[in-house]
DNA sequence: GCGACAG
DNA sequence: ATCTTGTCGC
């Protein structure tokens, strides 16, 4: 490591390939003391992506990882009126073209209320422990478009296809978009990340086997010793857990309770919703560009 | 060479 | 994420 970052206020040149990222550090060569060097870094699999961590340590900082609005202390959330959902649907053969879409839902019946399905090109390669990099951007961008088309439509919460700070250094893609939007977010995943010695393992399967009925769940302590998520039987036919953890202004235990609450199927409605909309969306959007003749 | 690897 | 058939069950 060159230094250390210096500027701790991540505003990156307008229109910038998030891909290629400007750092700030301090440098002492050459004779020069503190003076401060513009670094430009990739995203690139080659390395253990030190400029990115330290760019998640940074934000992780700012992160509220207990209930912040008064609906969610209510036991019926009472208050809750609109809840989110994002992802993304990539496009085959295409590692750079994908849909990105935001749901909103009202709640608690669960319908559709806002859908924005957008065809956007990716800058970041998909690296685990970095998928923030990837999607993020694309996902801020839907919020503001909410944001300025219609304010009352903002969900109150955000379902994240992705873990929040059950992750490699504890600040997942929910806790990510949650920090750029200040929205409360929560990761939903469908598969358990294996860090902080936490392990898909025999132990790990006989403990979701012991998972009875549809909102029975087991909190996962790494060995850190810290409570990183949940795993949660969501429906009553699911036999494969999803993987909840906070990503932002919420707790995990309202978190389980909330997700649990929107699942018709094994994925929660908001996310699912989106997962089907947006690759919709994307395979009608491919299919045109490749018939123009219609 | 082998296992891991959110999406 | 995506590539993919059939099959079991309601």
């Amino acid at each position: 490591m060159l230094g250390v970052v210096v500027s701790q206020q991540l505003e990156f040149p307008k229109g910038a390939n998030p891909c290629l990222r400007q750092y700030n550090y301090i440098g002492g060569g050459g004779g020069f003391k503190n003076v401060v060097l513009t670094t430009l870094v990739y995203l690139t699999e080659e390395d253990d992506c030190p400029f990115h961590s330290r760019e998640q340590g940074i934000l992780k900082d700012r992160l509220i990882t207990s209930n912040t609005e008064t609906w969610q202390n209510i036991p019926d959330f009472h208050g809750l009126d609109r809840i989110g959902g994002v992802d993304l649907s990539y496009v085959k053969e295409d590692d750079t073209s994908a849909c990105a879409s935001l749901i909103v839902l009202s709640y608690p019946d669960l319908e559709v209320i806002y859908e924005d399905c957008q065809m956007v090109t990716l800058d970041a390669p998909y690296i685990a422990g970095f998928l923030a990099f990837r999607e993020v951007p694309s996902l801020v961008e839907a919020v503001k478009r909410l944001q300025e088309k219609d304010s009352r439509l903002m969900p109150q919460v955000l379902l994240v296809d992705g873990n929040g700070v059950l992750h490699h250094r504890g600040f997942g893609v929910a806790c990510h978009l949650g920090i750029l939007t200040g929205l409360p977010t929560i990761g939903v995943a469908k598969n358990l990340l294996q860090v902080d010695g936490l392990e898909n393992n025999e132990s790990h399967r006989g403990q979701a086997k012991e998972l009875q009925s549809s909102g029975d769940f087991f909190y996962l302590e790494g060995s850190s010793g810290n409570i990183l998520g949940a795993a949660l039987k969501s429906s009553q036919k699911s036999v494969k857990p999803i993987y909840i953890s906070v990503g932002h202004k919420i707790s995990l235990e309202t978190a389980v309770k909330l997700v649990h609450s929107c699942c018709k199927y094994r994925v929660p409605e908001p996310t699912r919703q989106a997962d089907i909309r947006s690759r919709e969306f994307c395979v009608k959007t491919t299919n045109e560009k490749q018939m123009p003749q219609d």
